[in-house]
DNA sequence: TTATATACATAATTCACTTATGTATTAGTC
DNA sequence: GACTAATACATAAGTGAATTATGTATATAA
């Protein structure tokens, strides 16, 4: 990941998750090229981060894969489950209420 | 640090500069206390984390403390510098940054 | 008198990430 | 036809900002 490297931490399964959610099923490489586009290039998911957190969050039971071959190449699609789906709105109400209290105490608003 | 804990990772320093500026000379133990009420108890400094964090900003000169001895008991004051000033604002527009892109990908408000 | 709050500090540990490395296919280009 | 870049997956080693644990000491309230 990229992009005031830091601050990101923490971001990646809320990142996920909701682009999942918003855009049904996706493969690793569509979802961090996704990602770069609605970041403007700011969120470079790294492969390192990526691949192990979608492991992770298949083995939870949140994800569900199908693996599709192209040619002779082979994608992992992914998609949410209804636990997954669950997770998502948790998660960016997680994000959400951080944000604001970030606002609260750095006196900032975030329009 | 605590609540939705790894959200707050890199933004530590944030928060204690710019409490550091709008509340002028603090020592550490007043920051916690300070940061526990602006975030209605949400965020809870650790020792383990304020400490070398001051330190470190410091000794990269964006701090520069005062020991103030009350009674027995030692505090020490840190304010900013004038380069500890310039910093207060990178961070607080990195920090609008961020938020502004995380709204972007997760298609969220933080209003 | 004894627990809690105040006040500092540092060492050991954790864990989400980055960086590095590996494999292989497909498409563009010179 | 050869080479580079993009596509597509994966995992291991290393980093660094935090948590947790520990230590010291004073002040205050029950």
């Amino acid at each position: 990941m990229m992009h005031s490297p830091e601050l990101l931490k923490g971001t990646l399964q809320t990142i996920l998750l909701k682009v999942l959610k918003d855009n049904g099923r996706m493969y690793g490489y569509e979802i961090t090229q996704r990602v770069k586009e609605l970041s403007d290039e700011r969120i470079l998911l790294t492969e390192g981060a990526l691949y192990p957190t979608l492991h992770k969050l298949e083995a939870e039971g949140m994800l569900k894969t199908e693996v599709v071959t192209i040619g002779k190449r082979v994608r992992k699609y992914y998609s949410l489950t209804a636990e997954g789906k669950s997770l998502v709105k948790e998660r960016v109400n997680e994000l959400v209420d951080f944000i604001k209290t970030m606002s609260s105490v750095l006196k900032v608003e975030f329009a």
